[in-house]
DNA sequence: ACCTGAACACCGTTCAAGT
DNA sequence: ACCTGAACACCGTTCAAGT
């Protein structure tokens, strides 16, 4: 195994159809795939014709098509890289702040989700715009699977906390976060508006696992 | 004013072309209303083409034509319908339960919301599916501030309760309802993981709620 | 090995003709 | 007044020909 992620296996209709290690095409594959964001955000998922990300990266149509399958391939490639990116940035947060107390670890995570979608928010705008659009489906639910295994992993890592039912805590807190940051950019946020919401989520989740954990019989020494 | 609601005002390009209130036409623009969403929910978005919707309501292509000026319009009128009638089921539950404590408030709030996707969870899927696909946004942004306006009316006539900022608060609750009911959509739910869900979020509200508001100054009597 | 772009296919939309 | 469906237009995709 290379890499220290399994990345999701894509479906077969889907994967593109050279890997270019060689030369120039590994610059027209970049192109394209640069093409692909613009386009989206400029026009929509809608208005992404495949003539305009050609057009826009500076080959032919034909040229697109050795690369990829068909269009729902490009915009597949660009989501995965993006999920890619998110899931590794929750990851590492939840490396990072393992065996905090719960409520620093609740932040953590609802913080780091937020700022990485904040990051890049008219990428995460288009895409979640696009998100109907194509079998995205697998990619998402691969990446939810991802990252609600480490919110489980982070949350019982705590060493002031213990649930009845961490899968479905970190299931229901988890949901709320990536839910609710999505409606939020489907209301177009300001960056303010994304911060105030990131602490009101920080908070909201705080006060749902305060209340939901078991409190633990006391501290280690009584 | 007819309705007790003010519809949302369509952009004039999703408009309906007709709207029929003679003999046949009716039973017409039924037909293709009722074809579309079968279509939808068999095919999904993408599958969804205006000759298996004319043939699956047992017209032509050039009456569906008649009716909707394209496409777009047809899953515009099918979510028009759809929200419209989410809309109405929350606004009844803040008005049975106006007045009434905020903890209690937010359960029926929760549960309303939940309880109405649950309903008709086909067709909710096929429609979150289908919703990056056109422009619902309109739709979607108009329904969410009046759901908004609802949640925030109904929280400030929560005798217990006195809030720094509702609008915040009231925005906070219902981005994670909404986007959270939306995650769980997402990841084809059972029946049972609904109501578990539901249960989890009302309590996830609740705590926030709690937590959030400025205690009263004691009970009226002291 | 990589690129081109005219040609093809598919499907949304129209409109002249029917009842 | 309402319906039909062949014709048109647009765009995704291919493939024979170029370097």
């Amino acid at each position: 195994m290379v890499n220290s992620h399994m990345t999701f296996a894509p479906p077969d209709a889907l994967k593109p159809r050279k890997l270019p290690r060689q030369g120039r095409s590994k610059v027209t594959t970049d192109a394209i795939f640069e093409a692909t964001i613009q386009v989206l955000m400029a026009h929509g998922a809608r208005g992404m014709k495949t003539t305009l990300i050609a057009e826009r990266a500076g080959v032919s149509v034909g040229t697109v098509y050795q690369y990829f399958p068909h269009k729902e391939a490009l915009l597949y490639a660009v989501t995965q890289r993006y999920l890619e990116e998110l899931a590794q940035a929750v990851e590492r947060c939840a490396e990072i702040h393992r065996g905090e107390p719960i409520e620093m670890v609740s932040d953590a995570l609802v913080s780091a989700y937020v700022n990485a979608k904040s990051a890049r928010s008219d990428v995460s705008l288009a895409l979640y715009r696009a998100s109907g659009d194509m079998d995205t489906d697998s990619l998402v639910s691969s990446v939810f699977a991802r990252l609600l295994a480490a919110t489980i992993e982070l949350f019982s890592s705590a060493p002031d906390a213990d649930f009845d039912n961490i899968e479905e805590v970190a299931f229901t807190v988890f949901s709320a976060v990536a839910g609710g940051t999505r409606v939020v950019f489907e209301n177009n946020p300001t960056p303010q508006m994304l911060q105030q919401f990131r602490l009101r989520m920080c908070s909201m989740c705080r006060a749902y696992l305060r209340q939901t954990i078991r409190p633990e019989l006391g501290t280690v020494g009584a």
